[in-house]
DNA sequence: ATTGCATGATTGGCTGAGCCATTTCGATCT
DNA sequence: AGATCGAAATGGCTCAGCCAATCATGCAAT
């Protein structure tokens, strides 16, 4: 390199998009700005591509991109149509690929447990009287759930939505079921062990006398220690089968 | 319905699937199988479709999905390669989920002072020196950019990026980086007036002087109380924008 | 020996046309 | 009103051709 820098030397590489890719996002951003709503459906093959100029064959991989992505629906006959656009079938795609390399795995649980902290933090604030109280019927369900690992992750599942929405925070519960979502492919195993759904149990139930206690250090600490346990019985479950 | 049930009253429905999911589908088992590793190249789209039987477009539609999934990077000319498979290449629909929620000022900036402060506190765990040092000099040149708002508007981004990287947990970046594109909308005037820019290089600075310190609590001290002073300078922007 | 440039081969990008497969909708019949 | 049928609409796929970008190789200049 000379001594003289170039001029473009601070500018960020040009950004090549296809076409498929610059129509995949203006569908998109018709999503964002509600113009498209969950159930709506999409133009036609033939006339998006009429009316954005480009070639059928280039829409089609657009749509299968966002197919594929989770936003949208795809019916032979009938037509496309935006989903549902809910966590499931948006994080669902990724899941798979991000449970093939273990670091995913303790970045995921690092963040959660952070994350889930700071939930618990606002929720021992934030929540009402009925909200805890639903929140205990919600525990003491859960009890007998302990001999059926499929209720139990149900009943899992609707105890943390609970806290969530309870935190007050939209993006807090958008970002707390994301992490949760792209989870559930790490934790299939784990969650069919009784030792452990004892374990998860026993958490729930001190995060909860954090919460009723109104106590946000110690329900954003009992919340991380929750997400610790959790990530440590994934590892375990993970090193066991990869000795078989 | 007569009293008859139709014998097939109890099969699942038929599973359509194209050609296309079944490419992407095959390619998915190599990667699974480990025949093909990150970074690792797939073969050429003409010799895929003659592989496998189908067509040329048909193998792209497979392709650009996965690719727009983030599990392929492709390049015009060079061929298409798997991912590293980490929350950078696949995280990206975080973003997308988040930017469905129907904006809050109040929330957003509330949400992202917690996370903020959770990537601070990392980020004090595990910046490296290097990264220290760049980030010194980002806020050293960050004085010259006072006087011109764009130029700060750059500089503060790049500032905060630094902090994503250095926070270790592609997780964390992905989230911060999204709840910041949301927020952008909003700063556009307050980011025009000089003393709200000093006040973020303030900020930076003491959020720069606990990292280098290596003080987690400090450090996510100092991120929250800047988030908190970037939504004050939102709102009151916002109220007197109103006004006029 | 090394570096830079030109060229050809390879690989992705895109289009247009044609035809097949499935769904939807409207008209007609019972 | 409900069922059936046919046409229209819409997605699915192939083929062929050509363009755009990258990569590898060979040759010339230093």
């Amino acid at each position: 390199m000379g001594a003289k820098p170039s001029i473009f030397q601070q500018e960020a590489p040009i950004a090549r998009q296809s076409l498929a890719e610059m129509v995949a996002k203006r569908i998109l951003e018709m999503v964002t700005s509600r113009a498209l709503r969950p159930g709506d459906q999409l133009p036609p093959e033939r006339e998006l591509a009429e009316m954005l100029d480009v070639s059928r064959p280039s829409v089609r991989e657009a749509i299968r991109g966002l197919a594929i992505l989770g936003v949208v629906n795809v019916r032979q006959g009938g037509g496309a149509f935006i989903s549902q656009l809910d966590g499931d079938a948006l994080l669902g795609p990724i899941r798979f690929f991000l449970s093939l390399e273990d670091l995913n795995l303790r970045e995921l649980y690092d963040a959660r447990s952070l994350i889930e902290g700071d939930v618990a933090r606002r929720a021992a604030q934030n929540m009402s009287d009925d909200e805890i109280d639903a929140l205990e019927h919600m525990l003491d369900a859960q009890v007998e759930t302990l001999s059926d690992p499929q209720a139990f992750r149900v009943a899992d599942l609707r105890f943390h939505e609970a806290i969530w929405i309870g935190c007050g925070n939209a993006f807090l519960k958008r970002i707390g079921e994301s992490l949760n979502s792209l989870g559930l492919e790490f934790r299939r195993r784990a969650s069919e062990n009784p030792d452990l759904l004892e374990q998860s149990l026993k958490d729930h139930r001190k995060l909860f006398e954090a919460l009723k206690a109104r106590d946000p250090a110690a329900a954003a600490m009992a919340a991380e220690e929750h997400m610790q346990n959790v990530y440590r019985s994934t590892v375990v479950q993970d090193t066991s089968e990869n000795k078989t």
